[in-house]
DNA sequence: CAGCAGGTACGACGGATCTCGTACCTGCGG
DNA sequence: CCGCAGGTACGAGATCCGTCGTACCTGCTG
């Protein structure tokens, strides 16, 4: 299963779009965020209070989930993000790590 | 010294700054070579022979150097770049053995 | 059923960024 | 001294990116 609804296998996941993505504040605070929580934690969209517009939270979303930094599932009325915790572990061991400490504002 | 010429201090380095200047494929290409050098290897801007003009390539150092990526020094006619390879392990272990571990085009 | 909440798609706008050419400065070599 | 190589500064053009409003779809929920 090489490419399922714009998310990237393991192995396609490149650093460039990883970095890219990781390079705005608000999607590293949603990394930041998934990183810290528990293991297998999915929440939706709205749930991380960003302060932007419902259509630039999608923006980023999508870019998140295209750069392979998280995984989208529709759950009946909204869609759950996962950290690919394990998939960008093993791609870029430690870049979890530094996101995850970095200084929340 | 907080800040000689446009190079931060290492406490001054931010994650989001670094990460904006590795989304770049030149200038993580850079980095990735002085990463792969020997500590303390310096080298002229020139030296790289990046696939832009001179004035790109200048553009592109003075992003690595004000993210705190490197360190530029005048050599007479020159200038010799350096990683502040301490500096950034320091900040963030790991980040640049990924940039290093990173497939050559 | 009617409405609302969560998301997406599309088009638009403004600002950032990558790129370049040109002009200019500074040392080193003939 | 004259030229050239290495870099920088400045301005311009093109493209990318973050932001938004609006319209629309889909399930809950009353």
């Amino acid at each position: 299963m090489p490419d399922d609804e714009g998310h990237p296998a393991v192995e396609e996941i490149e650093l460039g779009a990883v970095l890219a993505a990781l390079a705005d504040p608000l999607r590293r605070r949603v990394v930041r965020e998934l990183a810290r929580a528990p293991e297998g934690t999915a929440r939706t969209c709205s749930s991380f209070a960003l302060p932007v517009s419902k259509a630039t939270v999608t923006h980023h979303f999508r870019a998140l989930r295209e750069a392979g930094l998280i995984r989208q599932v529709d759950r009946g009325n909204s869609r759950m993000a996962r950290l690919r915790r394990a998939d960008i572990e093993r791609r870029f061991p430690g870049l979890l790590a530094i996101v995850a400490a970095e200084d929340a504002d």
